[in-house]
Parts: C-alpha cells; structure tokens; sequence
DNA sequence: CTACATATTGAGAGTAAGTATCACATACAG
DNA sequence: CTGTATGTGATACTTACTCTCAATATGTAG
C-alpha cells in the first residue's frame, strides 16, 4: 500500500516512474532515519549496482518536486534525505537519541510566523528547519 | 571599537589571536550580508594572497567555537558565514529582497520551543534555522 | 626579555557532494 | 505500436571542505 502510495505521489506531480525512481524512493521509504548522500547511494548500490550517483541525485531531485522527499541541512553536518508521509513543505523534529524524525504540524508552526510578522514587520516566505532534541519515547526511557 | 570588540571576544573565549584571525573576522564584520565559502577566501585572498585555504577555514571554525560567527544552511543553498553582533547561538530572519539578516531574539523562540515541548513531548536541546522572507524596509518600499 | 610548549599556518594532496555532458534507452501519450 | 520527450549511466568536472606535516608564531612562565 505504502509504495503504490508513494508511486502515485509521484505520478501525480507529473513525474515519470522508472524501476530507478521506484527502487530508490523504495529505499528512502523504509530507511528508519535520514539517509547521507553516501548512505542513500551505498544503500541503493547494494540492490542495483547499475545505478549511477546522477541518477540517485536526479531522483532525489524528483521526489523533492514531488513533495516526497526533504532535504535535512544543518551546519557543520552532512545533510540527510528523508521521505515524509506528510505532503507538502513542512518542518521536523529531531530525536537526537534514536534518531527518530516526526513531522511539525502547521498549528505549531503557524503562531511561531504569525509572532515574527507582527513583532518584526517580517512576511514569511519561506523557512527551513529541524529541531533537534529528546523525543518523547526517549525522554520516558531516560526516567 | 567594533575591531577591539571581535578580538575580546575571541580571546574570551580562550582562542588564539593572529594577524590572519583579525583579517579574516574584519572581512566578514565589514560584509553587509553572508559570504559564501568562496566569496569569503576570495575577499580575504584580495587582502592577503598568501592566506591558505585551510586557515581560511580553520579561522571560521575558530570563530564558530567562540560563538562570533554563524553558518547559515539551506537545502540546496550554499551556506553562509556570517559575523553577528549577538552573542551565542542564536537564529535570522533573513531577508530576500535585500539580504539583510537580523537577529531573531530569544523571546520570539522561546515560546516556539515551549509549544513544541508541551504539545509533542519533545525536549528542545538545539535547532539551527533561518527564516526567509521580505523585511520590515522592503516591505514599506513596495507600498 | 627570553625561552619554551603549544597552537596555528601554508602548501598541497585527498575526500565527498553534487553537476554537466552526451550517446543510448525507456516511459507513456496518442 | 510508435514517436518523442524524458530519464539513464559512464565519466569528467566543480565546489567545499579536510588532512598532513614541516615551518612558524603565539602567549605564558621564568
Ligand atoms: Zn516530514
Ligand atoms: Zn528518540
Ligand atoms: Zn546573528
Ligand atoms: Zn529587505
């Protein structure tokens, strides 16, 4: 269900589907945490060896268009790729234990905006950002 | 003054000062809006050619360590490094009509984590982001 | 002021992420 | 089924760092 789902995501934003795009989006659906550039790329290596580092990178650029996929960038670290369940441009959180990536639903974003535009007369285009911390299910096994 | 100010403060924070540390900090103090990695070493390179690559880097890293300079980050984006004037880590609004990049004071975050913390469990201990946007300035121009 | 331990520098090689090119292959609309 | 727009793989290239190491400079202790 979870990859007929994915495949018509990506139908629907107009991409083509390839047996490429399939395998790899495949391989971003079932990895527990964010992939590396190297990690995606060794991971997708180890099921087709055929398949070229353009290709890996051009279908991460596909299913980004597609709102499947996110790209995590924080300084100092190698970004990561993550496939979200959730559609459309959203923020995470973080477990900075397990690992764990959860989506930031817009009510919490939201009123966070709404404070800028009216504190700093700034508009909000457009933000990017995770939020790194101890989950929930982390914090309970730490008591 | 602002000159002595960036010194002090990398000798706070108990990290060595030379003659390519002072060079490359007035670089990015006198930068009115973020410089790339390359915009960097080629603004300090104009000033002294001698100045390797890696120093270049180093010195940031350096001046990351004492909490004067801030990497910012984007998907798909070249980050940026950028001199602030506020101490310790904090967050920008980040302007895309005019580039100008302003602090985002801990009283607008604050509240934010504190929702992510009530409403998802979720114990905040960093996050790294920037907001885009129109500013203030820009915004009255355009009226 | 001098000497010394320790940190920093520059050159250059090395690594990793990502992009460009182009001939060949394939998805999918008609 | 066919044609064309699109995607693919090999490979070379670019950009952003990182590493190494001998030479040098810093800041401190005497
Ligand atoms: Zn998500
Ligand atoms: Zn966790
Ligand atoms: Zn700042
Ligand atoms: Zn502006």
């Amino acid at each position: 269900m979870a990859s007929e789902t994915v495949r018509d995501r990506i139908l629907a934003a107009g991409e083509r589907i390839t047996p490429q795009r399939d395998l790899i989006a495949g391989v971003l659906e079932t990895a527990p945490r964010p992939l590396s550039a190297s990690g995606l790329y060794e991971a997708v290596a180890r099921l087709d060896p055929r398949i070229g580092r353009a290709t890996v990178f051009r279908t991460v650029a596909a299913l980004e268009r597609a709102g499947i996929v996110e790209q995590l960038s924080l300084p100092g670290e190698r970004s990561g790729y993550l496939l979200c369940a959730t559609v459309g441009h959203h923020h995470h959180l973080v477990c900075q234990r397990c690992g764990k990536v959860s989506d930031l639903p817009e009510e919490t974003v939201g009123p966070f905006f709404a404070t800028i535009e009216s504190d700093h007369g700034f508009s909000v285009d457009h933000a990017s950002f995770s939020v790194y911390g101890t989950c929930a299910g982390c914090s309970a096994r730490l008591v």
